[in-house]
DNA sequence: GTAGTGGCTTGACCTGGATCAATTGTATTT
DNA sequence: AAATACAATTGATCCAGGTCAAGCCACTAC
């Protein structure tokens, strides 16, 4: 489990072994299996998750109980309510696993304590949080700029393996689509080609 | 200049004077006229830039020409194209000055040394992405999640001094609306008390 | 096997918001 | 103070994508 994490954080940062054995102290692992909770709306996050392996996603439910996908994470990837979990404020967001799924997990006090000790975390972080920034700020862009198919188009593009993963329906809510214009999307680029 | 800088670091983290004067050498300062060009896309973004006084806008044109707003940054903000101006490639969004405007700027490799010499500054800026990260979060699932008028509706709830501040056309650029339909929007809102 | 459940497709219709065009403010410039 | 240019409003029309409904195709469970 950590040597995913480790070698995650060492594409940003280098890490003495000694460092390494304070992190690992941090982290509680947790598995989850297919359809299981990671977190409800309504309950405080109260961890910040790395997937060490399998798929999770988080969405939001509206008013009118419509389910609105907000991001998938898989292997290397992070996950939580962040504001939520920094703020301790209510989650507004669910988790759950789309597959079976083993998260190495840390609470907002141990991250503290973490980023305290081994301040290089906060550079790690940083560069994470800097470039998932840059990412959101394309997606924003993206969603006000393009055309439902443009947006599919460019999904496919950016990230195959996640339109190949994840099962259709929550790409299209992913983009903001009703399940029905997506698949009336793939039929008129196939019909085209 | 400096006061409103230190002024924000130090809501974030501690900096004794000789930090300070550490950091003061990695800026240079800037006045940008109302309407002037901080960044137009195709350049590279070479600045991250923290404006002392008055407003920027940035925002990006699509292929038909249409502008779409991004953001705004005003007093004690921080803006640029934070893609192009970490990976060095080519902005695809413009920055310009909505107001006369103060600004202290900072490249990258200034960026780079300074985190490395004050090593706090990971921290501050590990902090600020997280922040403007789940603000992000929260405007991208309202982004999905409502409809034009409870979309302008949270805005003037969360951040009624923006709309005050910013022309009406801007503010629906910035909601993914055309203006004639936000302006509708507000009489109809005006009607209904 | 077959019953059930949930994802995907297709068709018919509807609607929120965009687009186009004209009119009226309201700043800025000379 | 007149001229120019841009910002906001209003009306008329249009369309991308949503909604509703029906049928189909996996899969899983018994």
């Amino acid at each position: 489990m950590f040597e995913v994490l480790f070698s995650h954080l060492l594409e940003k940062i280098l890490l003495t072994e000694e460092e390494k054995e304070i992190i690992k102290i941090f982290f509680i692992p947790k598995k989850l299996r297919k359809r299981q909770y990671l977190l409800q709306a309504g309950d405080v996050c109260k961890y910040l998750c790395f997937v060490g392996k399998g798929l999770l996603r988080s969405y939001n439910v509206d008013d009118k109980g419509e389910e609105h996908m907000n991001m998938f994470a898989w292997e290397g990837w992070w996950t939580s309510d962040m504001y939520s979990f920094f703020t301790g404020e209510k989650a507004i967001i669910n988790i759950d696993a789309l597959e079976d799924t083993e998260l190495l997990m840390i609470t907002q006090q141990a991250f503290e304590e973490m980023t305290l000790k081994v301040p290089k975390m906060d550079r790690y972080f940083r560069i994470l949080f800097q470039n998932s920034l840059f990412t959101k700020e394309r997606r924003l862009i993206s969603s006000n700029t393009h055309t439902a198919e443009e947006k599919y188009i460019n999904l496919v593009e950016s990230n195959p393996a996640l339109v190949k993963r994840v099962p259709q329906n929550l790409i299209a809510s992913y983009l903001g689509l009703a399940p029905e214009t997506l698949s009336r999307i793939k039929k008129n680029i196939a019909q085209r080609k």
